[in-house]
DNA sequence: TAAAAATACTCCATAGGTATTTTAT
DNA sequence: ATAAAATACCTATGGAGTATTTTTA
């Protein structure tokens, strides 16, 4: 309620002469300075004086020195630039990413296959942002994104909203998942969906996006579609597969590799089915720049590959 | 040795314009508060933007809303202004003499018998300005004035000196001081010169401005030439005066007045003498905005009248 | 008399205005 | 359909330059 204040005729350019005609004490050598010609000059502290009601020179055409105001008001002068100076640099850096801070939310799987090579590339670039990873599964993602408590998300879609953006950079097949030594690892490459019917089925719980996605597809298997065991984590899912109880369904970036030799991941086809990996966004929000960065070093780094 | 900064096409309008804009949360409401076209606005925060390098708001033709970017920065700005403003409004406040110190010297007979009127009133006009009074002799005086101790002095001229400035304000003249039972003090009026010779003279020391004064007078009488008695201070001569050990001759403003019954004053002519009371200046340097004031008080005080 | 500040004038860059278009609700 | 931001275009203010005058050491 306090208006534009009396003051405001009175600009940095005002300020800015003022100093430099106190630190030069000479308008000809500090108009030089400031890259202005001299009358330019005389005119600039004219008007400040003029603006202050207060004479800050004393001048003769031989002799230019401060008046005691000027003395007095000169540290507040230079003072009042530097805040000035250094606040726009502050928002400079953060622009230039040399300063800042992103904070993203991904599924564990890849926050896990993903996210170090990222982070490791970005760190490298932009060495003054600190990044925050926070993993959760895909409805938690969402959530984040749009509670602002992350710049963005990387997850499949867990249900539209309106209020966010999905950016799809990455499809994310799905496979078989079984023991080196079940029937279904005899042969290699492509499997079809139905050639999974009949062995035990492991499958995932109501809170991934996993589930509804294999449910969705067409002819699916008895098997599959009503599953003996329902797991609700993947590493639950990876001891029971290691442990030999059953086979799985999966993306690939989902698959555990912990077990190299003892696990199996074969491409599902007939349908193919893969999730979306998306980039989640609120709606009509822009990005800070160091969201920017890390948001273009994602999609460079996931966009045109599958998984690594 | 640091030139003008980089940030320096940013101005305070650009600073206004985006405070404005962010507490409306609309160009439009904040361009009328501006008293601004809408489109000028637009214009100052894409400049500032561009200048920044960073969007501060993320609009679409029905909202507006800062970014984070923006809401980081809002504050800073606000306290950017905020602290510009009341920089000058101090300095204003110094202008109008609302704030501010004056300090000035004067020689012991005028602080006594001037200044207490002049104080009163000056500090009745400006009750902000603090006064600093010193009394020295019309030698310490001008040393005060040269020094910077004071803003300037008031005092009869010691010595010439071309860094100062001397300008009269009021003629103080001399006249005989005796008891009221003396001999010379049967007449009243006017007393000639000459009519001295012969009574017992007390004179004053040599670091006093009346001495040579008195030294000048043609045709002075021998006794005062050379006076049989020196004292070095007012008091001094008036002790003496009061026991009746001889007569003075004092400026009508150095006369004691303990003792209105006791002690008389006849002005002196043929030839008249009168120091006259200078306001002592530094020669080419202006005056504080207080000490104009206080300065303009004394001329109008002391200026049209004789003592008081 | 020489060097520096002040003044006079001229010009153009740009801040700001008006009119219009675009866009999102 | 409407209200608000963006765009296009134009105008005029005033900031800055050059040339000159004034002043003082």
């Amino acid at each position: 309620m306090k208006g534009a204040g009396p003051a405001m005729n009175v600009t940095l350019k005002h300020l800015q002469a003022f100093v430099a005609v106190a630190r030069e004490g000479s308008f000809t050598r500090a108009a030089r300075r400031l890259a202005l010609s001299q009358p330019a000059l005389t005119i600039q502290i004219n008007q400040f004086e003029e603006e202050l009601g207060v004479r800050l020179f004393d001048r003769t055409t031989r002799r230019v020195m401060l008046t005691d105001n000027g003395t007095e008001f000169l540290p507040t002068a230079e003072r009042l630039l530097d805040d000035f100076e250094s606040a726009i640099a502050d928002v400079r850096e953060v622009a230039q990413r040399r300063r800042g801070r992103v904070s993203v939310a991904t599924l564990p799987s890849i926050a896990l296959k993903a996210m170090p090579d990222i982070l490791a590339a970005f760190r490298d670039t932009y060495p003054g942002i600190s990044v925050h990873l926070h993993d959760a599964n895909a409805s938690g993602v969402q959530r984040r994104v749009s509670r602002k408590e992350v710049d963005f998300g990387l997850a499949s879609m867990w249900e539209p909203d309106a209020d966010l953006a999905f950016e799809a950079v990455m499809r994310d097949p799905f496979g078989l998942v079984c023991r080196a030594d079940h029937p279904l690892a005899e042969a290699t490459g492509p499997v079809r969906w139905r050639e999974l019917a009949g062995h035990t089925f492991l499958g995932l719980g109501h809170d991934t996006g996993i589930r509804p996605l294999v449910q969705s597809v067409d002819g699916l298997p008895d098997n599959l579609r009503q599953p003996e065991v329902e797991v609700s984590n993947i590493a639950t899912l990876e001891g029971m597969l290691v442990a030999g109880l059953g086979i799985s369904v999966l993306p690939r970036l989902a698959m555990p590799d912990h077990h190299p030799n003892d696990l199996i991941f074969r491409p599902l086809v007939e349908p193919e089915l893969a999730r979306d990996i998306c980039l989640i966004t609120r709606q009509g929000r822009s990005l800070s720049p160091a969201a920017e960065s890390m948001r273009d070093m994602v999609i460079a780094r996931l966009g045109g590959s599958g998984a690594p």
